[in-house]
RNA sequence: GGUACCAUAGCUCAGUUGGUAGAGCAACGGACUGAAAAUCCGUGUGUCCCCGGUUCGAUUCCUGGUGGUACCA
């Protein structure tokens, strides 16, 4: 059997866990999450991450392996992904990958392109940039340092512009210029079966979660984090709402609703993204007794 | 049972001196190569409760229903 990476894509809430190690176990594999606000050890509760019950029955990796003060990337875990492969591909032909984060999945599946580290402090030279001049600011220096990515970027959007930016005067080169690369050719097989529900079901079981989350503790769990909430780690559904909470801003109430909507919104961008992606076989998560005999049939054709 | 008021988008409501309607929230669609649970762009989605009447034309005015709310019994 050639090596194969199984990746389930899914939308937040969809039952993507329970279904990831069903698989797995019965695989007799390990588990690649790829979630990333599951990395951090610090915040089991806001992003659902595997309890140890289910710990126990599949090994996981990325799972609570940063602490929230670490820095992390998209790059860093393509390359750590690409790392652990041949050592689980050396015990076993199958491995899993599972979670939402959809670019941190596409990364492993196709690459990125080669592109530097990034000086903080040219990054930071763009953030005062943006607050200082604003989105005109930042378009205009973009506009004179790389013409042909201004034509293609989304003017709009400051996290877009900031990235050329900083690409570009850390590197003396154009950022349009690194994007470049086709996809990278893995030496494993991928199957991409996507796990989705009834929007309404889906909607339903994130409210619900958000509810079992309160229960669990998330309150404590945000307050503990208060002195990280500026850190890229805790701008992340869940935690802000909390802090807003804290801030005196929102009741808990509102809190609690918002999160269940900015979840609910986060579920949707996902599906718009994977939308494009037909490589991905679709399943209803009520039949995952189905997907599971044509991911067995897709592994040994 | 009587009287009054109300019935418009998923919700709360506005509005049309008669020319088939619009806000907020919710929802929906899309973009996205190292911050991605981030960041950004876009979209009113409607039997204006129902049957008649008046009218060139009714969501709007009128009769009668139905449902709701309040008060009186």
């Amino acid at each position: 059997m050639k090596n194969t990476l199984i990746v389930l894509p899914g939308p937040t809430g969809v039952g993507k866990t329970d279904f990831s190690i069903e698989l797995a176990s019965r695989l007799g594999c390990d588990i690649i999450s790829c979630d990333s606000r599951q990395f951090y050890s610090e915040m089991k509760i806001g992003t659902s991450a595997p309890g140890d019950d289910q710990m126990a029955r599949v090994r996981h990796h990325f799972i609570g392996f940063l602490s929230v003060t670490d820095y992390y990337s998209i790059s860093l875990f393509e390359r750590d992904v690409m790392n652990l492969l041949p050592t689980l591909f050396a015990a076993h032909p199958v491995a899993v990958m599972t979670g939402g984060s959809m670019l941190y999945m596409d990364a492993v599946c196709r690459g990125m392109d080669d592109i530097p580290d990034t000086d903080p402090a040219v990054r930071q030279k763009y953030i005062d940039m943006y607050h200082r001049e604003g989105i005109a600011g930042l378009r205009l220096a973009l506009r004179m340092l790389d013409p042909d990515h201004y034509r293609k970027v989304d003017l709009h959007n400051p996290r877009r512009l900031m990235r050329a930016l900083e690409i570009t005067e850390s590197t003396g080169r154009p950022y349009s210029s690194f994007l470049t690369t086709p996809v990278r050719v893995r030496d494993f097989r991928i199957i991409k079966a996507g796990m989705n529900r009834d929007r309404s079901d889906l909607y339903r079981r994130i409210d619900e979660r958000v509810d079992k989350m309160i229960e669990a503790g998330l309150e404590e769990e945000a307050a503990a984090l208060t002195p990280y909430r500026h850190l890229n780690a805790l701008n992340a559904v869940g935690y802000r709402e909390m802090f807003s909470f804290f801030d005196g801003v929102i009741t808990h109430e509102q809190a609690v609703t918002l999160i269940k909507r900015n979840t609910r919104r986060y579920a949707r961008r996902q599906l718009t993204w994977w939308n494009r992606d037909n490589e991905i076989a679709w399943f209803d998560a009520n039949e995952s007794a189905l997907m599971i005999s044509r991911i067995e049939d897709l592994l040994n054709s």
